[in-house]
DNA sequence: TTTATTTCATGTAACGTTTCACATTTTACG
DNA sequence: CGTAAAATGTGAAACGTTACATGAAATAAA
């Protein structure tokens, strides 16, 4: 007679081995037990096949070694290797993810927050574009690459100090005139502090620049079009460009090509995140790379409160340049 | 006096709209109920912001609305995809995924796959490599390009006809002497296949071709001198070559670089996967490309068992060609 | 051998839901 | 207006754990 109808139980186990239930509970969880029952219950769980229902022991301890992770996707390799590393952490601490794509939607974070903590997750991570996302106060988050209050760790790269870095890889690799690109998310976030780095190192370094910011309802052909204007008999008027991605690095290699521009030769381009070719081969172009794993980490060491100082409002991690071939150098 | 220590329940609920618990359940699950009870019910909910714990629901009714992916990471851009589309299909059913970075490691595999029982997840999709994997039998299982027994149905795009769609592009695009270049898992797998059908292909066409088999444990490096070995007087004997993967075509067209030979001009390569940059521009190269949103719909179709039909043992999704510019079209 | 003390298995209550038999109210009909 | 039938709210039991108070057995002391 077969009885593969539902999952054993604890209640089987004991049972099976002719003790009391508390006795295997002590088993599995490695409680101090008498020898000889230890082995009875040992032998009935191997029998059984018995596993815990990690359900029912969540609904009793209030605590469900869960986490969740908002990311728009993972499509965009910067957001892919978050993902990637974040999980890496998460399950080096036994803890297990959830993943959810929000696609950029406001109204999806919040639906995934209020989701998320239905299942009771012990905390949240979120890379989110929603201005007034709401939290549960007794839900522990932790933002990435923007700040979202007081109360609410953030974790991003220095990405002022990325900036004053490209301007002053351009300054050194010869550049006199350059400029700043930037598309994307008009909100008030930490990649927004890369222009101001810009900014500052080119003013250090004394060479001309200019800022050609599209937020994201703008076309991308407004940048095409933004370039051609600078260019004079054949001739850009750049020789350096700064663009906030490497992703926007890359469509604009794509434009200068077509504009008759030679890259690195006539204009040398910096980029930032540190993607790389199928994820690990080489750097898709010269940039400024985020230490994803440090942030990670730090995402998770901050999430799961290991430390118990005061949370700090917002932690800044150092970036580095890597060559890959849009400069000189 | 606060209480906000512990999320207020559904007695919390009764309690303060005057109702009995049940009530209040019926309310939350949508079941017919008296129009000023209900009314009396919702205050309470929104008063006391309540919210179900979905792990007491979980169980109860022994359903989770969760599924665990395995795959081994998502760095790689093949997998990152799949690792998207499978949740964006997940999460349409409203079921949360748990992602499992497996690292390619048999055991990591196994581990994950005894927590997601634990975990009492409803089903688990995986794109696995350990050939001895051990799934409870009443745990719903759907593999990923690689069949594990005549219960577990197995996902993958058509690779025989994939090979088969290579060999031929590539004679259609003028090449006479072609090879096949393979690494990765030496594992029976579904991606097997594209060498039978690149044979099958060349065959047909009458061109002649050969083929480059290396194994997990083979460095890179032996592909770089089976090239080396076939140029004679600066000139590669091969005018077309069929890549096992995007990533083996990049580093293939890199060494081809370094030996001196132009791509596409004296050598044509086709790739698989259908690899785009930064995940949705353009083609990294001409490619044979996988039908993820398709194969992640039917994963997810499959494991939820959506169509009571028995389940078939293997399903085969159409590839497309695409060009990339590694060929002349 | 008896008593005091420690050791350790036992079984019940509780976690927050859902379900179902039961009780109560409302509606319909004669 | 009374009774039967239909409609609907109630509260206890159960899901599979953990924790704790209880009691039994084993050990140590007298």
């Amino acid at each position: 007679m077969r009885r593969e109808t539902s999952a054993p139980t604890m209640k089987d186990v004991a049972r099976e081995a002719g003790v009391a239930l508390g006795t295997v509970s002590k088993v599995v969880n490695g409680l101090p037990v008498g020898e000889s029952y230890r082995i009875r219950v040992e032998d009935a769980i191997h029998k059984l096949n018995y596993q815990v229902n990690s359900y029912a022991q969540g609904l009793k301890a209030n605590k469900t070694y869960t986490a969740a992770l908002l990311i728009p996707n993972t499509i965009n390799p910067f957001f892919a290797s978050l993902a990637y590393y974040i999980n890496i952490a998460l399950m080096k601490r036994h803890y297990r993810m959830i993943l959810c794509s929000t696609d950029f939607d406001p109204l999806l974070e919040q639906e995934y927050v209020t989701m998320a903590q239905q299942n009771k997750v012990d905390g949240i991570i979120g890379l989110t574009y929603n201005p007034t996302l709401i939290v549960e106060e007794n839900t522990p988050f932790v933002s990435i690459d923007r700040s979202m209050g007081p109360h609410i760790p953030c974790v991003a790269c220095d990405n002022f100090a990325g900036g004053q870095l490209a301007a002053e890889k351009l300054a050194d690799l010869g550049c006199r005139n350059v400029a700043f690109l930037r598309n994307g998310s008009s909100l008030d976030n930490e990649p927004n502090k890369r222009k101001a780095g810009f900014e500052n190192g080119c003013l250090s370094r004394g060479i001309s620049y200019e800022m050609k910011i599209l937020d994201d309802s703008a076309p991308y052909e407004e940048f095409e079009q933004f370039l051609s204007e600078h260019i004079h008999n054949g001739k850009l008027s750049f020789d350096g460009l700064f663009c906030v991605t490497d992703r926007l690095t890359y469509l604009i290699s794509e434009t200068l090509r077509r504009l008759n521009q030679r890259v690195p030769e006539d204009v040398q381009l910096i980029g930032f995140d540190g993607i790389r070719s199928f994820g690990d081969i080489d750097y898709r172009c010269s940039t400024i790379v985020q230490p994803v794993p440090e942030i990670a980490e730090m995402c998770v060491e901050l999430l799961l409160q290991e430390n118990m100082r005061t949370k700090p409002p917002l932690v800044c991690l150092p970036v580095s340049y890597a060559y890959g071939g849009t400069t000189l150098g």
